[in-house]
DNA sequence: TTGCGCAGGTCATAGGGTTC
DNA sequence: GAACCCTATGACCTGCGCAA
């Protein structure tokens, strides 16, 4: 980060800390704002020149420079932060302006945007029909996107189904699997461990079945979002508070038991070729490898690498039924 | 153009608990 | 006690953005 960048982020919060929502704003608070204003102005007062010359304003000067002023205020009211630096933010908020500015003096573009043959024109322009009857600027907007649209958003809703029914079936497979194992668990002695109604072991502890149902929500949580989304292991970790390691492993583990499921269950037969040409090849451990490059010195002809010899692109509808989210499986090898 | 820092991810490994 | 599962940790790799 540049020395500006840090000044322009130091005065933007000066400015936004004194400047409160709910209440007055006090003098000396007005006095900190204008003076974090000015030293904002001074800091991007190059990049307002740069500007400037660029949208070809140079004989409109003080008209621009006022522009990039009001592009400035507009900027800190609706910066964020936690999206974007502020420099970044301030430059598109300034050329908004300049843009608009240029418009309303020139009614024409900036030489680089007639470099690439861009016409600007406006709606009203176009209320006039070939035979000279006026008719509204929206009847003559046609949408021809809007079936592709509504094809496309009927087809994400049965997708996102199949995806909740897929992620259920696992859930219930582990929570089967969960519930055999805690039959099969000794209880715990002690005054409030419940009285077992009948043989050892046939009955489950609600304690622990709430931890199972608890640890199962998690991990849906973790699938959901890691598989089909496009959540990173940090926040999910933040989220869940579960290492991002552990997340890994448990989306490397739901991958394969989904493949399964998708493969055995005819209903989610669409998907299941996807899955399985979408599943990584398994990488050999380094300790395996070690032991194998003691044996020879020459390239391992079963290795990976020594076997690619074609790589193919799943197209992106398709990947979408499946593996949106992990761009890894997007490579098939032979 | 290049070097550096950072974010995101993978791999190897260790420890604790449980099952057989 | 071996085998397995779950979890955490640290080292390492890779790609990208940024500053010089």
């Amino acid at each position: 980060m540049s020395k500006t960048t840090i000044a322009l982020e130091a005065a933007v919060a000066t400015v936004l800390e004194n400047t409160p929502k709910d209440a007055p704003q006090t003098n000396r608070q007005r006095v900190y704002v204008d003076r974090a204003f000015a030293q904002i102005l001074k800091l991007i007062a190059p990049r307002i020149r740069h500007f400037v010359r660029q949208y070809g304003l140079t004989a409109h000067w003080e008209d621009a420079e006022q522009c990039c002023a009001i592009a400035v205020h507009r900027a800190i009211e609706s910066y964020d932060p936690t999206k974007a630096q502020f420099t970044t933010f301030v430059n598109w908020q300034i050329r908004g302006e300049l843009q608009s500015l240029r418009f309303r003096l020139m009614t024409d573009q900036r030489p680089s945007a007639k470099k690439v043959e861009a016409t600007t024109i406006s709606l009203s322009a176009l209320a006039t029909s070939p035979d000279g009857d006026e008719i509204s600027p929206e009847a003559m907007i046609e949408d021809e996107d809007a079936l592709g649209r509504t094809e496309a958003g009927a087809s994400d809703y049965l997708a996102e189904g199949a995806v909740s029914d897929l992620i259920d079936a696992y859930v219930d497979q582990l929570r089967k699997v969960g519930v055999e194992a805690l039959r099969r668990r000794p209880r715990a002695k002690g005054a409030d461990a419940p009285v077992r109604r009948s043989g050892p072991f046939k009955t489950v502890d609600p304690v622990e079945m709430e931890k199972l149902e608890a640890k199962l929500q998690r991990d849906r949580e973790i699938v959901e979002r890691r598989i089909f989304e496009t959540a990173t292991l940090d926040e999910i970790s933040n989220d869940t508070g579960v290492t991002k390691e552990r997340i890994r492993q448990i989306t490397k583990r739901a991958t394969k038991a989904l493949v399964e499921i998708a493969t055995e269950q005819p209903r989610f037969a669409v998907m299941a070729e996807d899955a399985r040409r979408a599943m990584p090849p398994a990488r050999p451990r380094r300790s395996a490898a070690v032991a194998a490059a003691k044996v020879s010195l020459l390239p391992d002809p079963s290795a990976l690498h020594n076997r690619l010899a074609h790589v193919e692109a799943i197209e992106a509808e398709r990947r979408s039924y499946i593996t949106p989210a992990l761009p890894v499986m997007q490579l098939v090898m032979h």
